[in-house]
DNA sequence: CAACCGGCTGAGAATCGTTGTCAACTTCAG
DNA sequence: CTGAAGTTGACAACGATTCTCAGCCGGTTG
């Protein structure tokens, strides 16, 4: 028997985006990403950016967070473990953080009132030093 | 000199929106606001279902979230002070939470990264009690 | 090295929640 | 009661993301 998946293939799509993605530690949006790689040359469809984008976050390569207006942002992360982050809403400068106590919080707090499958969001907004002074 | 505010009329369609909200304590989208008052009986157009909530929210008579694919789901909640939330993905019911200490948490993260104007975003997802049994 | 199978791509259409438009309408001060 | 101005609602417009599907190409096989 066999998990069935489909084989992966690298093509030159894919590698673009996981090096635009490489590139930088910021939170970039999957339209940014797209006008980066055609501006830098190696052009890719935007279908193709999400559909790729998509997949590094299923495969947990990449972080999501959803802007206030509801963008999606996407970000190669240092560490793989779960982690928060302290973004600019600028520039999309981020900090990686951990809340070492938030999980064991959220957890109790959901059991505490019958709640199960607990999951968390928690994430800070705020502006860089650099854009301040800009 | 005025603050220049344009004066904010009663209408049926703003006391019907604010009447929905208050028959329930789940988080509902604002189509679903618009669905419950059509089925009831005092139809309200669904941009000004979308506006009142928006000018309810701006007021601070409404919390606002977003669901995972980006809906927004508004609650009048009962306390005004600032408070996290702890949701059912499923139907809504919500259990209002505070982060005693997050608040401290988040602004020292911040300065600490030389980050201004921080805000943070904590939401409690979880499947409650009788959405687990149904 | 060439043929092939099936995953991959991209341009454009389709979704979907939400916001903008604007003529008709309603609230409420005078 | 009247008029000025805030409101409303049907519908168009938007913007991010997803779907379609015919053509393309990676990689494995013979």
């Amino acid at each position: 028997m066999s998990t069935s998946s489909a084989p992966v293939r690298m093509t030159r799509q894919r590698a673009a985006v996981a090096d635009a993605l490489e590139g930088t530690d910021e939170f970039r949006s999957a339209q940014q990403l797209h006008e980066t790689l055609r501006t830098r040359g190696d052009a890719v469809g935007l279908a193709t950016v999400y559909r790729t984008l998509q997949a590094l976050v299923d495969g947990g390569e990449v972080d999501v967070l959803r802007t206030e207006d509801g963008e999606s942002l996407y970000r190669r992360c240092a560490r793989r473990e779960h982690h928060h982050h302290l973004v600019c809403r600028r520039c999309g400068r981020t900090v990686e953080i951990d809340g070492p106590t938030v999980e064991a919080w959220a957890a109790m707090v959901g059991a505490e009132h019958g709640f199960g499958e607990i999951e968390h969001t928690v994430e800070l907004w705020g502006t860089c030093r650099d854009c301040r002074e800009a």
